[in-house]
This record gives structure tokens, C-alpha cells and sequence, in this order.
DNA sequence: TATGAATGAGAGTTCATTCAT
DNA sequence: GATGAATGAACTCTCATTCAT
């Protein structure tokens, strides 16, 4: 039934963190096969072999990279107990540095801007993030940790303020460091929901 | 090198705005010389005699199109005689519709990842925006209409909120809207600055 | 960059004889990739999938038919015991028939005046060439052949006598015939090293 | 009758050597009508209302250079009684160096292999340079300073000798030096015509 | 399963030449 | 008499993709 079954579930990954790298470097527009092939140490066509085409990479590469992200982001949200910590982790993973940056989320916009499909899988896993944030407040709100505040505004907001900050990280701005970025976040959330997060960090 | 004293005037600005809206629709890194061309209603080569190189047009695209949107909004700004109304235009101007929007911001984003030149334009109007809204800031501190806040960080947050809410504008996400945004950065104005600038918004 | 192990031993020296052949035809400047394509059979993309540039192309199909040349020459020499008959020899290559002619060397005397690279590939070849000369004159005075004279000036000009002479065969000139260019070159000979070259030419 | 009377004469002899230095310094392949407006301050479709197409104006830049040699050197023969002198003097000038030199003459060269109408015009000019050597040669011979010769032999002798050295100044090789050429030449002249030529250089 | 070979479809750029003024 | 403006034609080179093996 299904074809070329022995080695897809090994090369398809080589193959997609390959294209992440070469996204990173050379921007989802310049990316190009050959790249992609060589860092993972076979030849163009091979790659095709395994995507029909250029653009079932990218996407899928970009996709795969998101979602680990925010697989990984669950898992640990998970393993914390306190509403507090869950906020600090939550704004820790959208400073921008890490394993996870800004850079492939503005790839990302850029080509969302006229790629529909890419749009509304970005659209989803905007949705995704914000989820998170929301059900942390209402969990910490559940507790008694944070204030009352509209759990999906509080969102809205957060996220925006991370994707904005973020941004600067990426291009390196000099104003803007990953320190501040943590800083700025925390202190906007403690106002809008009323609680303390900073005691350790300060 | 050869000057050409004739057209110029006429002819770059007519290319440049032709340049603007190629990028919006097809990207910075699709946008082909032909496209700007043809919009403009001429040919390819025509267009490099007016700009020596593609990087060139794209360039002054860019940085023509921003530079016009600062200068609008300094000139309405010096016409406000109130710090209020002068931080409600500041935010109305990043909210991201009208004849401004991220959609140019995401692609200079995309592109100074990899464009040292470009990044270093980038840093450069980005710290003239941030300027703007520390010197208003000051302006309504000294006119006793807003608390004592760091203007520096306000900047870069109020910034930094709006480069994010924007770019959803931009995406078209279906939960974000221009009045959301200026809902958003106003009530986030005005709890950082301690005053009210929402009275006949709301 | 990338190793082309297969035909690269196969494909090469085709291309770089359609390429001498279409220099000899359209000059230097003039030729094509296009035009070594066609006349190889292939397209010209599948031209630079084995030279990375036109220059490199061009350039080492130059040089591989020069080197080509001095080799077979150096073999015929070799065969040769007689100083006489290697002097008949090297006149009779350098008289700018059969598969070597002046051709080539006008085209790479024309550019070389501004190329840098090619002009000290050039310098090297016509080095070679009149040490080739110069080894044959020794050898002959060592033999008692020859008559004492500076083998280094003699070298000098009888390459100059012959590349004079061959650039009109080269252009068709009437009053300049092969068997003049070996009749005068020979004699030429003669005079300076006070022998007999011409016994049965003549 | 003829249109533009007025300024042909003035423009086209100065458009005619922009265009030659221009050839010198790009060679003929790759001589632009543009470089040749620049240096003479002008547009190029000025240049193309003097001269109806690049290929005339660069034809006609060639011919009257070397034209303008020629009668140069006839008007110097003239004034010299001395076949001696006048000896002397053709092989003067054909040694490459001064406002005379090789360059020119290896782009024609180049060019005629595949231009008739180019080839015929530089095999006039070549055989108007090998009659003033023979006429010379026989002036020498009837004042009985030269020992008999064939004058057309030793035309054709001459001349390509010294193309074949003075294509090696043209070329900057390192072993041959126009004072090199200037003693090659004579001392060949003085072994073909029996004479002594060297005295004052000596 | 993989890849060397090949290519078609462009893209930017150059440049002689034309035309209106 | 001269030139700014414009353009068609050409050419090199890139790259995703196909195909035979």
C-alpha cells in the first residue's frame, strides 16, 4: 500500500531539520533544494524523492519545527505545579532565544502575507499559543495566584508584546536584549493580572 | 554616474510607488523588475535607467515609502497641542491600516536577517519611531498630563506592542482587529502613564 | 564545488574542443556559451553543469589546445635524433597549418592585452616556446650541427619571424603561403647558425 | 546636397580618435558607442548622427589611424636622403612603441579573421607597409649602399618580424624591449642587405 | 533507493539604436 | 544639431524538476 516504506520515518526528519537550518540562513524564499540536500549530505533529487516538491519542504519543515515547539512548551507547562511558574516559563519561551526564535516566525508572516495555506496553518498555531496563555491565567485566576483579568485579551495581548519584542531579538537590535524582553514581559503581566512574578529574578 | 537631469523627478517617484505596491503584493524577494515594469506601464530596461540595479529600486522602495510615513506623522503630531492627543495619534499611526501597514514591516523584517545594509536602515527608523513616542511621552510628563513613567521603555514597549498587534493585522487574524488594537494600545497607554485617553473612544 | 566523478573525464574534452572550434569561428569575444552548446548537441545550461562560468570555459579550452600542441611537439621532437631534423620540425609547427594555426594566438593576444590572467598564461606558453627553441639550437651546436650563436636571441626571433608570418597565413594573405613561411623561416635559420637546412626541400 | 555640412569635418576627426583610444583601451570587441561619447563630452546618439552605426564609426577609426601612421612615415622617408637613414627609420618605426603600436594592429588582426571587409582594407595597409620597405630596399641598392637582395622577400622578411616582436611589447613580455627590437631588426636587415646600419647606435 | 545528467523556464542586465523634441 | 528617453534583442546564469539507471 503505502510506497517507499523502509526509510521514511529516518530520512523525512533528517530531511525537515536539514530545512529548518537552511530556512534560518538563507530565508524561506532563498532556501533552495540543493541547500537542503547538501547539509543533509545527499543530492536534490533525493530530497524530491521524499517531498514532491520544494514547497511540500518548506511547509512541512516549518510545521514540524512549530509544533515541536509548542509540544515541548506543553510538556513542560505540565511538570509545574505553580500558576506562576507556568506564566515565567510561558514568557521565557517567547523571549526569542533558545532553540526557538523569532526568525522563522517572520519568515513565516512574511510569506503568510500571500501563501493562504501557510496562512492559516500559521493562524492555527498563532491560535494554539494564545490557548496556552489564556488557560494559564484562568488556571493561576483558579488558584488564587492571579487577579481577575479577561484571560483572552490578557492573551491577545502577551502574545503580541512577545511577537513585537522578539522581533528586536532577532534583528539584533541594540536596544532590546533577551534580559529586557523578560523583564518587560513579566512586569506587563504582573499589572494586568496583579500578582508577583519577578521575586527571584530581582 | 550619468546625470540625468530631465525625468528624474518625475519618473523615480512614479517607479518607486510602482516598486511599493509590487513588493506588497508579491513580496520583497519575488518582486521581479518586470513586475515594476509593467505596473509603471514600461519596460524592464526602462526601469534600470532610472535606478542602476534591482537592489537599487527595492532599496529606495522601502526606505522612501517608511521616510513618507514618518514625516506625515511628525506634521500631524506638531499640529496636536495636547500630549493626549498627540499619543492617540501616535498609536492610531501604528495601529496598521490606512496607507501604512506591517505588510512592508514584515518583508524588512524577512529581508534584514540576512541584509546588513538593510538591517542597519531598519535600526535606524525604528529608533526614529521609538523618539517619537519617548518625546510625546515627555511632552504630556512636562505638561503634567502624564505620570512619571521611563519614556525610553515606554517606547520600546508601546513599539514593540504595536509591531505585534500589527503584523495580525497584517495576517488578517480573525481575532484581531484595528479598533482592537487601538482598544489595546491605548488602555496600555494609559495604565504605564497613569491618565485617561480613551474618554469619547470608549 | 560539487564532485561530477561519472563523465566528467568524457564530457569535458568534448566541450572544450566544441568550444575552440567556435572561438576559431566567432573569435573570443564573440563566443557563446549557447554556440558550444549547440555545436556539442546539449543545451547551455548542460554546458555550465560542467564549466561553472563561460570565462573558465573558454579559457581552459585555450589553454588545453596550446598545451595539446607544445605536447605533440615535444613527442615528435623527442623522435628526432638529427638537430637538423628537430630544427625542420619546430619550423614546420610553428608555419600555422594543419591543426595548429595562428588562429588561437591572435585571439589570445588580443584579449591578453587587458586580461591579466590570460596574459600570464600566455607569457608561459610562448616561454615554453622558445625554450623549445633555444634546446633545439644547443643541442645541435653540441652535435657540431650548428654554428655558435646565442641560442636565447635566436630563440626570440625566430619565434617572432614565425608568429609574424603565421598571423598572415592565418589572414589569407596572398603574398604568404605556407611554403614560403617554412622557405624563409629555414633560411633564416641558416644564416644564423651557419648550416644546411634545406637539402631536400630544396 | 550633403546634409549636416557644417560640423562633419570638426566632429567626426574627433569622434574617429575617441573612438581609437577607446579601442586601444577596451579593444575592438568590447568598445561601446557610450565610451566613445564620454570621452569626446557627448551623447551617443550624437556620435551614431555622425557615423550611421557603431560597426562604420569603429572601422573608420581603425583605417584612419593607421592611415594617418603611414603618411606620416612617407613624409619622414621623404626627408631623408640616406637609404641608410631611411632604413633606419621604417624599422623605427614599426617597433611598437610611441603613439604608434601593436595594439591596433592585433585587434584588426583579430577582427579580420571573420570580417572580410576589414580583412581587405588591413591587407592593403599591409601591403602599402611591405612597398615602402621594398621601395626603400631598392632606393639603396640603385645609390649602392644596399648589396643586392630580393626586395619583396625581404619585405615580407621584415615586416613580419617586426609584427611578431613588436606583439611581444604590445604584450609586455619581459625579454624583449623595444631598444631589443630596434638591434634585432637591424642587424637582420644588415645580414639580408649586406650593409652596416648599427654605427651611431653602437 | 538514490543520483548523475540534463534542461526549460525564467531573471537581471547590457547596449545599439530609434524617436521626439 | 543634439540628446534624453525608451526599448528590443541578446546573453549569462540559476534552479526546480525529470529521467534513466
Amino acid at each position: 500500500m503505502s510506497p517507499r516504506p523502509r526509510l521514511d520515518h529516518v530520512r523525512r526528519p533528517e530531511l525537515l531539520a536539514a530545512a529548518a537550518e537552511v530556512i534560518r540562513e538563507r530565508g524561506l524564499e532563498n532556501a533552495r533544494v540543493a541547500d537542503v540536500a547538501e547539509r543533509a549530505g545527499t543530492s536534490a533529487p533525493s530530497v524530491l524523492y521524499y517531498f514532491a516538491s520544494k514547497a511540500e519542504l518548506l511547509k512541512e519543515a516549518i510545521t514540524s519545527a512549530e509544533e515541536r515547539f509548542y509540544e515541548k512548551l506543553d510538556r513542560d507547562l505540565a511538570g509545574l505545579e505553580s500558576a506562576r511558574d507556568r506564566l515565567v516559563e510561558v514568557v521565557d519561551s517567547g523571549v526569542g532565544e533558545g532553540d526557538y526564535d523569532a526568525t522563522l516566525w517572520i519568515e513565516v508572516w512574511a510569506r503568510s502575507l500571500r501563501d493562504e495555506d501557510l496562512a492559516s496553518t500559521r493562524a492555527e498555531l498563532d491560535e494554539r499559543w494564545r490557548r496556552t496563555i489564556a488557560e494559564t491565567v484562568r488556571y493561576g485566576q483558579e488558584r488564587g495566584e492571579f487577579g481577575d483579568a479577561d484571560s483572552e485579551s490578557f492573551a491577545v495581548l502577551l502574545a503580541s508584546l512577545l511577537d513585537g519584542l522578539s522581533v528586536q531579538i532577532a534583528l539584533r537590535d541594540r536596544q532590546v536584549t533577551p534580559d529586557l524582553v523578560r523583564e518587560l514581559g513579566l512586569r506587563f503581566a504582573e499589572r494586568e493580572l496583579g500578582c508577583e512574578l519577578r521575586t527571584e529574578a530581582a
